[in-house]
DNA sequence: CAGATTATTGCGTGCCCCGCACTTTTGCTA
DNA sequence: TAGCAAAAGTGCGGGGCACGCAATAATCTG
């Protein structure tokens, strides 16, 4: 008998088209970089992997869409992350470890795309997809995590973490993206998830004092 | 002294803006529950309301964005929900039975509406707007809260409280949109918040047991 | 009432997304 | 290795959308 592959093996044809796709997404967000995504056409893209428009709509069903991919893309790593860590470890700290892991792996990105970066998100369009793509990696990472939380596990709960998870690393992302060029995205990545895995007692505790002084 | 009110006194023009908006959203919601998203034309919407289809686009950049509006124009009962707590709540209770107040208040919709809804959502573009909808009712609710808490609270961590209330809004709202029509969106909802007060013991606890048994 | 401001509208333009049919490529099998 | 079925790439065409611009209509102000 052939042990089953844990990624089964890709014909010729099934590498191509995620080449293909990848160029797409890579091309999409390069360029939407370099010059603004309202002067980024979808032509444009196409022309610069070497595939007609039409082809490119049948990777992706929007610019933005592509621009964004490769968000979607961390979904499989992001799994892997987690479970990667060993069993001891507490849920949190499994959780938290495996999203630093996975953060430190891939280095910040340059300085003077953050410029771009951040003019780009103001287009509702794009954001609205950026959104959509976490939510994405939001569902991988539930199921993920219900998988290492056993059968026992209410899978609601689950999904719940995944979604404080990507809470602070949406968070901390527009942090790090509109703050000057010292603040750093790691360090406040983990100190929004070490609150949240605590029940947020800093900001309870400043409510707290300011109602009853 | 004439005493400033926290809504300023609209002129003719303001309170016809605003008539229009809302019109032009609601008529885009209905019709899309009616119809169908593809179905519906931006021209159907302006012409349901009077106005011109470049009319239309003067008030939302999109369809979609009109279908969301209602859930950004919840923002403010938002932010007054969390006001009217009185101040010696602690800050879980008083954002748990804000929410709890807000979300009773408007009653559940029809069930026959939860079928179109559900499909609506497969559109990627509704699906996105949807979340930037979200998105800007938890910019809201993190001010709110920074107000709450007084000028020792850490915005960030404010704005990660609200995140985590969103989260669990999305989450509760998509489990009882694709659940059977015996599960209800309250309970769910408080249960993942109250969970996530307590830094998710429930599910901490059911890993614990999975990895160590 | 008169002038200033602001909203509405029609028109034109460029682009996008997709269905459809046709061509090319790929992978398998005899 | 030749041939065939399946699948990807492509060109074309259409419906529609978003928005700039300039003209017109409504509203506000003094």
């Amino acid at each position: 008998m052939t042990p089953e592959p844990a990624t089964p093996v890709l014909g010729l044809r099934e590498r191509k088209k995620l080449a293909a796709r990848q160029a797409l997404g890579a091309a999409a967000l390069r360029l939407a970089l370099e010059r603004g995504l309202d002067q980024l056409r979808v032509e444009d893209i196409a022309s610069e992997v070497g595939v007609s428009p039409r082809t490119f709509n049948n990777y992706f069903s929007s610019k933005e869409e592509a621009v964004c991919s490769f968000i979607v893309a961390q979904q499989e790593r992001v799994r892997e992350a987690l479970r990667a860590r060993p069993a001891h470890e507490p849920l949190w700290e499994a959780v938290i470890n495996a999203a630093v892991d996975q953060a430190s792996r891939d280095g910040s990105p340059r300085r003077e795309d953050v410029r771009r970066m951040r003019d780009m998100l103001r287009n509702a369009g794009l954001f609205a997809e950026m959104l959509r793509a976490h939510a994405t990696v939001e569902r991988v990472l539930a199921e993920a995590v219900t998988e290492r939380a056993g059968g026992t596990a209410n899978p609601l709960h689950a999904r719940m973490l995944a979604g404080i998870v990507q809470s602070a690393s949406r968070i901390a992302f527009h942090t790090w993206l509109t703050s000057g060029p010292d603040t750093e995205f790691l360090p406040t990545f983990v100190d929004l998830l070490r609150e949240a895995s605590a029940g947020m007692p800093t900001l309870a505790a400043a409510a707290a004092s300011a109602t009853a002084p």
